[in-house]
Formats: structure tokens, C-alpha cells, sequence
DNA sequence: TGCAAAATAGCACGGTCGTTCGTTTATTAA
DNA sequence: TTAATAAACGAACGACCGTGCTATTTTGCA
């Protein structure tokens, strides 16, 4: 079953690259996008394979054909939001100066992503609820996400006291946990509880943080 | 169906008190007790009619004859955990003079609860991320009784101020939002990253919120 | 002790779910 | 154009769900 390579030029097509998809991996695509948009709603453990199939116009089987089982889906629908978030949010962010620029380009980009998400949600803060006692590729996935995201703030807050911004006894990761919590707190805040003011007080919140590790002249 | 005050006294049970329940009073209260436990685990969502019967080792339609739908046990259980926050975080703190020791013991007691939820969740952050975009009488009563918390925390904030100790210029729900963000950070990185030193930096960061908000001489 | 009322059980219904399987249609390469 | 392959469909399955009925058992009071 080995894949030989064709004598041929595939077509006018390039075989792997830009639009060039099978018509499957288009579906896929689209139904990961779908998927995506009605987790952020409902939640990864919310989504169904019939409702997604209604919103495709696909039969369920069609649907359920590219996964294999709804938490392959899942999966797909966690990297999916990996890759968005990387290039909403981290990507962005690395076009700024290193140190206290940097950091404050990372949460406002951060910030702003939450605010949108005010609307729709983010999957990693639902997904960690409903994951968070759980085993499984699921809770791997979105864990390992998550992660990854977190250490990237730890370094460009170390970046920030190498370049002598804040601080250098102050520890990363408090700084990116009480970062972390103000995301946390405005999206409780104004997502389920409808509080007003809820961005005010995550920006100055984080300007006090950043004030109270900035290194003192 | 009024109920008649009886000629002689009922047997040697009190009417209404202490455990003088009907039967029935008391299978409702272990079964709303059974479903607390099982909720802080799987979520206010996850909780099934079934699987409390099986815990109870009654029938399905036993259970659900108490509460007569899923929605009044679900509210059931959120009144059952604002009854025990209340009296496990609230009330203990009031003993404590005003201004930052109250304070501080609310927050200690919060932790303290949070800290044991690492291992069994927390309905009060759980059901916000199920009911967040829903609406009904379940999601009133959770995010009820979370305004009813945070305004209380608010007042603790004020009386600090008016004793004092922080100083009069500091917004009350600032200072609120960012001591919740701490709560909801702990309960997120410990409970569903597992990262070790998450409780110590909760406590360190409410040590900088003081810092910050006190009053300087 | 007897009897009404309360509490619980048993059973079935309609619904949704993920998944399986055989078939049919659409796509692709020769 | 044709033959092989990929993609999508349709129907059915077993499991679980909340809920509505009607019996049956248990309880509490006279």
C-alpha cells in the first residue's frame, strides 16, 4: 500500500499546498470551523454530532466519516483554537520590544480576545471546567494548550527583567498568575454575571501588577 | 390542607425543629446532599436522576418525586451550597474585628474552601461556565447567590476603608474583582493544570492587592 | 390497631446521543 | 471515458435521559 510518486505532474495542482485540498479535508475544515464556533457557545462536551451535522447540512455519518469518533473531533476542534489563539494573540505580540511592551501587547491582545470572547467564550476556560477531573486525549490536548500558552507569557516576563523592566527577584509565574487571574476574573465577571466596568478593572488591574513588580529606579 | 395545631403534643418529637423532619424531609435533604457531592464533581449539567438513584439506592422516579423536575433538584443544590458557603466562609469571618483581619479571614476561608475544592470543584465557578449563556431559573439562582458573595466581600472592603485600613480612594470592586481573579486562578492552574505552588501564589498575590490598597501613613 | 396520607417503586414513553454498516454518489487519476 | 477511490448518505442499534402514570409500600396519627 506504499504510495508510489506519479510519473505525471499532478495536474495543474500542487499536491499538498495552498488550496490545493482533496475535497474532503475542505469538509473537515469546515466542519472543524463549525464545530469551533458552536464549542465556544455551548462548550466541547456540549457539542453533538447531529446538531453540527444540522448546521453543515451534512448527515450525521458524513460527519461523524472524518473523525471516527466524536472525541477525535474534539481534538481537531482544540488545535484548531490552539492555532487561532497563537495567531490572535501570541504572533502578534512578538513584533513589539522585548520587556514591558512585549508583556503589555501579549494581555491587551489577550484582553481583547476576551472581550470578544465576552459574547461567544473561550473554550479554554469552559474546557478546563469540564475537563478538569477527567482523563483523556481531551483534557491532554486542551492541557498541553494551555500550557504551552502559559509558558509563553513566563518568558517574555523574564525577558521583561533581563531587559530591566521589572524587577529581578520577581517570579514569573506569579506574575503570569495574577495576569492570568484578571482574564479569569473579567470573563466570570462579565460573561456570566453581566457585571459593567468588568475591562476597567482587568487593565488596571493589570497595571498594578506591573507596578508592583516594575524594578524600582 | 392547613395544618391544625394538634391537641396533645406529637410524641416526643419537636414539630419543626432540629431533626424532628418527616420522612420525607430527610430522604430530600440526603438525596439534595448526594447530588452537592456529586455536582462539585461533574457539574450542576452532569448531575442525572439516575445516577443519584443508583447513589441512593432508590428508584429513579423515588428521587424524582421529591423535586418534581432535573431544574428544582439543580436549584435545590445551588441553595444547598450558598447555605454551606455561607456558613463555612461568611459567617466565621465575622468574628473577626473589621477592616483587614476580617478581611483577610474571609479570604483565608475562601481559599481554604477553594483549596479543598481542587479536589471536588466548585459549583459557584463550574455552573458559571454551564448557565453562562443561558438563562432560566437554575442560572438565576447560581449567579444570585454569587452577587450576594461578592457584595458582601465588597462591604468587608469598605469597612477597611472606613476603619482605615486601606485607604478611602480604593474602589471596593476593584479590589473585589482582583481577589476573585486570585480565586478563580488557584482554582484553574491547581485543579485543572495540577502546577504545583499555585496556593502560595494566591496567597501572595492577596498580600499585594493589600499592599497596593492600604492606606499609607 | 386501623386508616388515610405520604413516600417509594415499577414500568413505559418519547427523545437524543454516539456509533455501525451497507449503499450510493461524487471525485480523482489513468 | 473508465475504473478505482473517496466522500456522503440513510437507517438502525443500544444506551441513557427526564418525565408521566399507576401500583405498592411505608409512615404517622387517632
Amino acid at each position: 500500500m506504499a504510495v508510489l510518486p506519479t510519473t505525471h505532474v499532478r495536474d495543474t495542482r500542487d499536491p499538498l499546498g495552498a488550496r490545493g485540498q482533496q475535497k474532503g479535508q475542505q469538509t473537515k475544515a469546515a466542519i472543524v470551523d463549525a464545530a469551533l464556533g458552536l464549542a465556544t457557545q455551548i462548550g466541547l462536551e456540549g457539542l453533538s454530532i447531529g446538531v453540527i451535522a444540522e448546521v453543515m447540512q451534512m448527515s450525521k455519518s458524513g460527519v461523524f466519516a472524518h473523525f471516527g469518533s466524536r472525541e477525535e473531533l474534539q481534538i481537531s476542534v482544540v488545535r484548531e483554537y490552539h492555532t487561532r489563539f497563537e495567531e490572535e494573540v501570541f504572533f502578534p505580540a512578538l513584533q513589539h520590544p522585548r520587556g514591558i511592551p512585549r508583556l503589555r501587547a501579549m494581555f491587551n491582545n489577550w484582553m481583547q480576545r476576551t472581550s470578544i470572547e465576552i459574547d461567544s467564550g473561550c473554550i479554554y476556560i469552559s474546557g478546563a471546567v469540564e475537563f478538569d477531573d477527567r482523563s483523556g486525549p481531551v483534557r491532554d490536548a486542551l492541557a498541553g494548550s494551555v500550557r504551552t500558552w502559559l509558558a509563553a507569557m513566563d518568558r517574555v516576563v523574564v525577558q521583561a527583567k533581563e531587559v530591566g523592566h521589572l524587577h529581578a527577584d520577581a517570579d514569573e509565574h506569579q506574575v503570569t498568575f495574577e495576569i492570568h487571574g484578571l482574564i479569569l476574573a473579567l470573563h466570570y465577571e462579565a460573561r456570566f454575571l453581566k457585571s459593567p466596568g468588568s475591562v476597567a478593572r482587568a487593565h488596571r488591574g493589570f497595571d498594578h501588577v506591573l507596578e508592583r513588580f516594575a524594578s524600582r529606579p
